[in-house]
RNA sequence: GCCGCUAUCGUCUAGGGGUCAGGACAGAUGGUUCUCAGCCAUCAAACCGGGGUUCGAAUCCCCGUAGCGGUACCA
């Protein structure tokens, strides 16, 4: 039973025989970032579920904001999380198309010229705010004399076209927040096609549910307002209408909507593939904004997701995007992974940093990865925790030097005593190896009475210069003896 | 201004007339340990407010309030 009822009563819409179809239609002005990235989630996992295709359809009819580049950021960002599409639409291609649908509606008088100028619109605009009205756009040029036309044709005017709103109640139903009447009063006769002879987003959309046969519109509850325009576009056009289905939106930690416009590429779904986050925590994360299965599941495959998904279990409220939830997920499905997967995924960030080539021994590499052991939270972590491997060019941590090397000259001498002792021991050792070493250490320690922790910390920041890490015996065996000897005096000669 | 949507721990959420209001992330404390992380244990933490209906309301209804979304020749 869902949470609800409402919603169970239109689902009789749909036949057992009609195969569902979804569309994302992102216009390509950006990155995909999380929201839109949660809308082809959704949309994808409904048809996956009701073994039914998904679309995506590229709704570019801003001309003047759309571009390629844009588009290609979309589609890696798609393929990345494993959103792959059945069927792939452009709008500015089908120009034709909604041409067609506009004459329609011009001949059947549900359109007209609209010739008002941006500045008459801006008046028109500030007046009704003014007198308190609730729609804008009066519909003044709804029934416009030949001699006006003329006019305004001689002074150089471009028309849009606007559509001729009814004067009756339009009646809305969404899976997701129910049923209610728009009182027509609220809806002012919008801008189909630009002056420019560009169609607009309204149109556009509506059409092409209907061409391409959408049974399912999801999409961000921004849309919620649109949706009585389209309805009645399609209402004038003929068309048969999707179900609609809006989802809440996704936030930031304040509490607006997550954009582009004000969160930069924070909210860019590329950019957290760039940072070594995995697709999996990507998809499990963003599910469960508006999503939940039941008060236990937190952890879902792909395959489960598309098993499990159902818009009746979608809120009505919005979710605040919650990096350390992320996080979270990424380590959970990071330390899935085997050593030999974990050191793949983890080679690009060091070779980035100049850390690694193709001489680097692979079998050295996996013990490092083995010995950081579950401390990734991202794959790019990977550079700040083992860049002491590669290189003994680094500052000692001053906090870890100040607690464990010793704020006093007292503290610093006992120190520079136990890294001379601790250098002479472990040269000694020809067998270079974890129980060897760990065992001389732990005598010295014993017998001489030192704490072993101060012997081991002292120990780590002249290896690694900071006072946390893996095991420092994987460290010691994994630097090897030559550099082990090596750092020591270094750091000695620091104190 | 106008139109609309929403409201359970800090966050994501479960529950939907009778529950000690459950879980997860984050946080705190303790244990394990060479450190950190992890793991284990424990703790703290919520039904927006006010009225109804009812034996009983977080749950149903109404009214507020707050937050958000839209208000373009953007989508």
């Amino acid at each position: 039973m869902g949470k609800n009822s409402e919603r169970t009563e239109m689902n009789g819409t749909l036949s057992q025989n009609d195969q569902v179809r979804v569309r994302m239609a992102p216009s390509p002005t950006g990155y995909l970032h999380i929201g839109g990235a949660r809308t082809a989630l959704f949309n994808w996992l409904f048809a996956k579920h009701h073994n039914g295709k998904f679309i995506l359809r590229i709704d570019d009819t801003d001309t003047a904001r759309s571009t390629d580049e844009s588009m290609r950021e979309i589609y890696h960002a798609l393929k990345w999380l494993g959103i792959n599409w059945d069927e792939q639409y452009v709008q500015s291609d089908r120009k034709s198309i909604y041409e067609g649908y506009v004459e329609q509606l011009l001949e059947s008088g549900n359109a007209y010229h609209c010739y008002c100028t941006p500045e008459e619109l801006e008046e028109i605009r500030a007046q009704a705010r003014v007198d308190k009205q609730t729609r804008s756009y009066d519909g003044r040029h709804r029934h416009l004399t030949s001699e006006d036309v003329d006019r305004f044709i001689a002074e150089g005017r471009k028309p849009t076209v606007r559509i001729k709103m009814p004067d009756t109640p339009i009646r809305v139903d969404d899976l997701i927040l129910g049923s209610r009447n728009i009182d027509p009063d609220t809806l002012e006769d919008e801008v189909i096609v630009r002056s420019n002879g560009m169609p607009n987003y309204n149109l556009t959309s509506i059409i092409d549910d209907a061409e391409m046969q959408i049974t399912h519109v999801i999409r961000g509850t921004e849309h919620l307002n649109n949706t009585p325009k389209q309805i009645a576009i399609a209402n004038a056009l003929g068309l048969n209408l999707p179900q609609f289905a809006h989802i809440p939106l996704v936030l930031d930690d304040t509490g607006r909507k997550l954009s582009k416009r004000h969160h930069g590429d924070l909210v860019a779904v590329n950019r957290y593939r760039e940072e070594g986050y995995l697709p999996e925590a990507m998809l499990n994360f963003v599910v469960r904004l508006g999503w939940s299965y039941d008060d236990k599941q937190e952890i879902f495959s792909v395959d489960e997701l598309i098993e499990k998904f159902d818009l009746e279990r979608v809120g009505k409220s919005g979710s605040v995007f919650d990096i350390k939830k992320l996080e979270w997920l990424n380590s959970h499905y990071i330390n899935q992974l085997d050593v030999a997967a974990r050191t793949d995924a983890v080679m690009p960030f060091w070779e980035q940093e100049g850390l690694v080539d193709s001489n680097t021994k692979r079998d050295w590499l996996e013990k490092i990865v083995e010995a950081v052991g579950e401390r990734l939270t991202t794959f790019q972590d990977i550079v700040p925790q083992t860049r002491y491997f590669f290189t003994d060019d680094f500052e000692y941590d001053s906090k870890a030097v100040k607690k464990w090397w010793g704020g006093s000259d007292e503290k610093k001498q006992k120190t520079c005593e136990i890294l001379t002792n601790l250098q002479q021991i472990l040269e000694e050792i020809s067998a270079f190896e974890i129980e060897t070493i760990e065992s001389a250490i732990w005598k010295y320690t014993d017998e001489n009475d030192i704490k072993r922790v101060a012997a081991m910390q002292a120990l780590r920041i002249a290896l690694t210069g900071t006072s946390f890490g893996p095991s420092l015996f994987d460290i010691v065996v994994l630097l090897g003896k030559d550099e082990v000897l090596k750092r020591i005096p270094k750091a000695i000669a620091h104190l």
